[in-house]
DNA sequence: ATGGTGGCAGAGCCA
Protein backbone atom coordinates (compact mmCIF):
# COMPACT_ATOMS: atom_id res chain seq x y z
CA UNK A 1 0.00 0.00 0.00
CA UNK A 2 1.10 3.48 -0.78
CA UNK A 3 2.73 5.72 2.41
CA UNK A 4 1.92 9.26 1.39
CA UNK A 5 4.36 11.45 3.58
CA UNK A 6 4.77 15.10 3.71
CA UNK A 7 6.38 18.08 5.15
CA UNK A 8 5.14 21.64 5.80
CA UNK A 9 6.96 24.99 7.79
CA UNK A 10 3.58 26.05 9.48
CA UNK A 11 5.39 29.18 10.41
CA UNK A 12 2.69 28.79 14.01
CA UNK A 13 0.36 26.32 14.15
CA UNK A 14 -2.51 28.61 16.14
CA UNK A 15 -2.42 30.75 12.92
CA UNK A 16 -2.36 28.33 10.81
CA UNK A 17 -4.78 25.17 12.54
CA UNK A 18 -7.04 25.72 9.42
CA UNK A 19 -4.99 25.52 6.72
CA UNK A 20 -3.11 22.49 8.06
CA UNK A 21 -7.22 20.86 8.98
CA UNK A 22 -8.44 21.35 5.28
CA UNK A 23 -5.14 20.29 3.75
CA UNK A 24 -5.06 16.94 5.45
CA UNK A 25 -8.99 16.54 5.20
CA UNK A 26 -7.98 17.11 1.00
CA UNK A 27 -4.75 14.78 0.63
CA UNK A 28 -4.71 12.29 3.43
CA UNK A 29 -1.22 12.23 3.63
CA UNK A 30 0.03 8.91 6.01
CA UNK A 31 2.56 11.28 7.60
CA UNK A 32 2.71 14.95 8.03
CA UNK A 33 5.98 16.71 9.23
CA UNK A 34 5.34 20.28 11.02
CA UNK A 35 8.04 22.74 11.72
CA UNK A 36 7.79 26.13 13.24
CA UNK A 37 4.49 25.54 15.58
CA UNK A 38 6.10 27.92 17.71
CA UNK A 39 4.35 26.51 20.88
CA UNK A 40 4.27 24.77 23.94
CA UNK A 41 3.03 20.87 23.80
CA UNK A 42 0.49 21.27 26.42
CA UNK A 43 -1.11 24.27 23.88
CA UNK A 44 -1.00 21.63 20.68
CA UNK A 45 -4.29 21.23 19.20
CA UNK A 46 -4.61 17.59 20.09
CA UNK A 47 -8.40 17.44 19.43
CA UNK A 48 -8.97 19.20 16.31
CA UNK A 49 -6.59 17.48 14.55
CA UNK A 50 -8.12 14.02 15.91
CA UNK A 51 -11.57 14.93 14.72
CA UNK A 52 -9.81 14.74 11.06
CA UNK A 53 -7.81 11.84 11.65
CA UNK A 54 -5.04 11.90 13.07
CA UNK A 55 -2.34 11.46 16.10
CA UNK A 56 0.55 13.58 16.84
CA UNK A 57 3.12 13.36 18.51
CA UNK A 58 4.96 16.60 19.43
CA UNK A 59 8.35 18.50 20.76
CA UNK A 60 7.27 22.09 21.24
CA UNK A 61 8.42 25.18 22.62
CA UNK A 62 7.15 28.62 23.60
CA UNK A 63 7.61 31.29 20.80
CA UNK A 64 10.23 29.73 18.39
CA UNK A 65 10.76 26.71 16.38
CA UNK A 66 9.16 23.30 17.84
CA UNK A 67 8.64 20.53 15.93
CA UNK A 68 5.45 17.65 15.61
CA UNK A 69 4.59 14.46 13.31
CA UNK A 70 1.08 13.50 12.74
CA UNK A 71 -0.37 10.50 11.47
CA UNK A 72 -3.47 8.29 11.56
CA UNK A 73 -1.88 5.20 13.10
CA UNK A 74 -2.30 5.04 17.11
CA UNK A 75 0.55 7.55 18.93
CA UNK A 76 1.76 3.85 20.71
CA UNK A 77 2.29 2.41 17.46
CA UNK A 78 5.10 4.99 16.52
CA UNK A 79 7.04 3.22 19.23
CA UNK A 80 11.11 4.63 19.94
CA UNK A 81 9.93 8.03 20.33
CA UNK A 82 12.72 10.42 20.45
CA UNK A 83 12.83 14.16 21.56
CA UNK A 84 16.68 14.58 20.42
CA UNK A 85 19.37 17.22 21.18
CA UNK A 86 17.91 17.58 24.99
CA UNK A 87 20.93 19.70 25.36
CA UNK A 88 19.87 21.95 22.95
CA UNK A 89 16.78 24.55 23.87
CA UNK A 90 16.08 24.93 20.75
CA UNK A 91 13.00 22.05 19.72
CA UNK A 92 14.09 21.46 15.84
CA UNK A 93 14.10 17.36 15.67
CA UNK A 94 11.29 14.89 16.31
CA UNK A 95 11.96 11.08 15.19
CA UNK A 96 9.77 8.13 14.80
CA UNK A 97 9.39 4.92 13.67
CA UNK A 98 6.18 3.76 11.20
CA UNK A 99 5.99 -0.13 10.26
CA UNK A 100 9.49 -0.52 8.97
CA UNK A 101 10.18 2.80 8.06
CA UNK A 102 12.32 5.53 10.19
CA UNK A 103 10.95 8.82 10.18
CA UNK A 104 13.48 12.14 11.28
CA UNK A 105 11.37 15.37 11.25
CA UNK A 106 14.06 18.48 11.17
CA UNK A 107 13.54 21.87 11.43
CA UNK A 108 17.76 23.06 10.66
CA UNK A 109 18.82 26.39 12.06
CA UNK A 110 18.13 29.81 9.54
CA UNK A 111 21.71 30.70 9.92
CA UNK A 112 20.50 34.75 9.96
CA UNK A 113 23.68 35.59 7.64
CA UNK A 114 27.38 34.03 7.21
CA UNK A 115 28.45 36.42 9.13
CA UNK A 116 26.47 35.83 12.34
CA UNK A 117 27.19 33.56 15.17
CA UNK A 118 24.01 31.99 14.59
CA UNK A 119 25.01 30.85 11.09
CA UNK A 120 27.54 28.94 13.12
CA UNK A 121 25.52 27.50 15.30
CA UNK A 122 23.36 26.22 12.01
CA UNK A 123 26.59 24.45 10.22
CA UNK A 124 27.33 22.84 14.15
CA UNK A 125 23.90 21.79 13.92
CA UNK A 126 24.32 20.38 10.38
CA UNK A 127 27.34 18.17 11.86
CA UNK A 128 25.62 16.95 14.73
CA UNK A 129 22.60 15.68 12.82
CA UNK A 130 24.95 14.17 9.96
CA UNK A 131 26.24 12.17 12.66
CA UNK A 132 22.94 11.26 13.99
CA UNK A 133 21.54 10.10 10.38
CA UNK A 134 24.93 7.93 10.22
CA UNK A 135 23.91 5.94 13.28
CA UNK A 136 20.69 6.26 12.29
CA UNK A 137 21.42 4.49 8.98
CA UNK A 138 23.02 1.51 10.74
CA UNK A 139 19.90 1.15 12.83
CA UNK A 140 17.05 1.80 10.56
CA UNK A 141 18.03 0.98 6.38
CA UNK A 142 14.49 2.63 5.95
CA UNK A 143 15.08 5.89 6.21
CA UNK A 144 13.45 9.65 5.58
CA UNK A 145 14.63 12.63 6.62
CA UNK A 146 12.11 15.30 5.56
CA UNK A 147 11.35 18.73 6.46
CA UNK A 148 12.85 22.63 6.30
CA UNK A 149 16.78 22.35 5.81
CA UNK A 150 17.07 25.67 5.05
CA UNK A 151 19.17 25.03 2.30
CA UNK A 152 18.77 25.66 -1.40
CA UNK A 153 20.80 22.33 -2.33
CA UNK A 154 21.66 23.85 -6.52
CA UNK A 155 21.35 27.04 -8.14
CA UNK A 156 18.14 25.05 -10.03
CA UNK A 157 16.18 26.09 -6.43
CA UNK A 158 17.02 29.35 -6.33
CA UNK A 159 15.51 32.28 -8.31
CA UNK A 160 17.98 34.52 -8.44
CA UNK A 161 21.62 32.67 -7.86
CA UNK A 162 23.54 35.82 -8.79
CA UNK A 163 21.93 37.99 -6.27
CA UNK A 164 21.63 34.99 -3.82
CA UNK A 165 25.97 34.13 -4.46
CA UNK A 166 26.86 33.56 -0.98
CA UNK A 167 24.34 34.23 1.07
CA UNK A 168 23.07 32.48 3.89
CA UNK A 169 20.65 29.38 2.58
CA UNK A 170 22.81 29.12 -0.70
CA UNK A 171 26.47 29.12 0.50
CA UNK A 172 29.25 26.99 -0.02
CA UNK A 173 29.44 25.27 3.68
CA UNK A 174 25.85 24.35 3.28
CA UNK A 175 25.53 22.65 0.22
CA UNK A 176 28.77 20.96 1.11
CA UNK A 177 26.68 19.96 4.08
CA UNK A 178 23.58 19.02 2.45
CA UNK A 179 25.87 17.11 -0.35
CA UNK A 180 27.27 15.08 3.21
CA UNK A 181 23.67 14.03 3.70
CA UNK A 182 23.91 12.62 0.13
CA UNK A 183 26.69 11.05 0.49
CA UNK A 184 25.42 9.11 3.56
CA UNK A 185 23.26 7.33 0.87
CA UNK A 186 20.82 9.48 1.17
CA UNK A 187 18.25 10.74 -1.80
CA UNK A 188 16.08 13.21 -3.03
CA UNK A 189 13.49 12.45 -3.35
CA UNK A 190 11.88 14.89 -5.26
CA UNK A 191 14.67 15.40 -7.83
CA UNK A 192 14.03 11.55 -8.94
CA UNK A 193 11.63 13.09 -10.94
CA UNK A 194 11.94 16.23 -11.47
CA UNK A 195 15.84 16.79 -12.16
CA UNK A 196 16.49 20.35 -13.44
CA UNK A 197 13.31 22.47 -12.96
CA UNK A 198 13.09 25.82 -10.94
CA UNK A 199 10.11 24.44 -8.26
CA UNK A 200 10.30 26.23 -5.13
CA UNK A 201 9.05 25.56 -1.73
CA UNK A 202 9.41 28.86 0.15
CA UNK A 203 8.52 32.37 -0.98
CA UNK A 204 9.67 35.54 1.15
CA UNK A 205 6.72 37.66 2.98
CA UNK A 206 8.38 41.07 1.19
CA UNK A 207 8.49 41.99 -1.55
CA UNK A 208 5.46 40.24 -3.27
CA UNK A 209 7.76 37.18 -3.42
CA UNK A 210 5.32 34.44 -3.77
CA UNK A 211 3.16 36.93 -6.77
CA UNK A 212 6.51 37.35 -8.43
CA UNK A 213 7.87 33.52 -7.73
CA UNK A 214 11.03 34.92 -6.11
CA UNK A 215 10.95 31.73 -3.84
CA UNK A 216 13.98 28.68 -3.17
CA UNK A 217 13.48 24.79 -2.67
CA UNK A 218 14.76 24.45 1.00
CA UNK A 219 12.09 22.07 2.61
CA UNK A 220 12.93 18.34 1.21
CA UNK A 221 12.04 14.40 2.01
CA UNK A 222 15.23 12.25 1.79
CA UNK A 223 15.15 8.85 1.58
CA UNK A 224 17.80 6.31 1.80
CA UNK A 225 18.57 4.00 -1.06
CA UNK A 226 16.42 1.18 -0.11
CA UNK A 227 13.31 3.07 -0.71
CA UNK A 228 14.34 4.38 -4.01
CA UNK A 229 12.63 2.14 -6.12
CA UNK A 230 9.51 2.21 -3.95
CA UNK A 231 9.41 5.85 -4.53
CA UNK A 232 6.19 6.42 -6.71
CA UNK A 233 6.24 10.52 -7.08
CA UNK A 234 7.76 13.93 -5.43
CA UNK A 235 6.12 16.96 -5.64
CA UNK A 236 5.64 20.21 -4.32
CA UNK A 237 1.76 21.80 -3.44
CA UNK A 238 1.78 24.85 -4.17
CA UNK A 239 -2.04 26.43 -3.45
CA UNK A 240 -1.85 26.27 0.16
CA UNK A 241 0.97 29.57 -0.23
CA UNK A 242 -2.29 31.22 -2.54
CA UNK A 243 -4.46 30.65 0.61
CA UNK A 244 -5.61 33.97 2.79
CA UNK A 245 -3.11 34.49 5.57
CA UNK A 246 -0.47 31.61 4.43
CA UNK A 247 2.69 30.27 5.83
CA UNK A 248 5.75 31.36 3.96
CA UNK A 249 6.72 27.41 2.90
CA UNK A 250 4.09 25.00 1.56
CA UNK A 251 4.26 21.72 1.89
CA UNK A 252 5.86 18.55 -0.02
CA UNK A 253 4.86 15.73 -0.69
CA UNK A 254 6.69 11.92 -1.92
CA UNK A 255 4.61 8.69 -2.17
CA UNK A 256 6.42 6.00 -1.38
CA UNK A 257 4.72 2.21 -3.02
CA UNK A 258 5.45 -0.17 -0.31
CA UNK A 259 5.15 -3.71 -0.97
C1' DA B 1 13.24 51.45 -1.31
C1' DT B 2 19.87 49.71 2.67
C1' DG B 3 13.46 48.48 3.23
C1' DG B 4 9.91 45.25 2.61
C1' DT B 5 6.02 41.21 5.75
C1' DG B 6 4.55 38.09 9.31
C1' DG B 7 4.30 35.75 14.23
C1' DC B 8 4.96 36.30 18.96
C1' DA B 9 4.34 39.28 22.48
C1' DG B 10 3.54 43.32 23.91
C1' DA B 11 9.67 45.83 22.58
C1' DG B 12 12.53 43.56 19.96
C1' DC B 13 13.76 38.92 18.07
C1' DC B 14 13.47 35.66 14.52
C1' DA B 15 12.69 34.34 9.89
Amino acid sequence: MPLKIATWNVNSLRVRLPHVLNWLEAEQPDILALQEIKMEDHRFPHEELHAVGYNSIVCGQKTYNGVAILSKQPRESLDAVNCLYQEDEQRRLLAVTYHDVRIVNVYIPNGAHPSDAKYLYKLHWLEQLHNFLQTQLLLYPKLVVLGDFNIAPTDNDVHDPAAWEGQVLVSEPERKAFQRFLSLGLHDSFRLFTPDDKVFSWWDYRAAGFRRNLGMRIDHILISAPLVASCAASYIDKIPRSWEKPSDHTPVITVLDEK
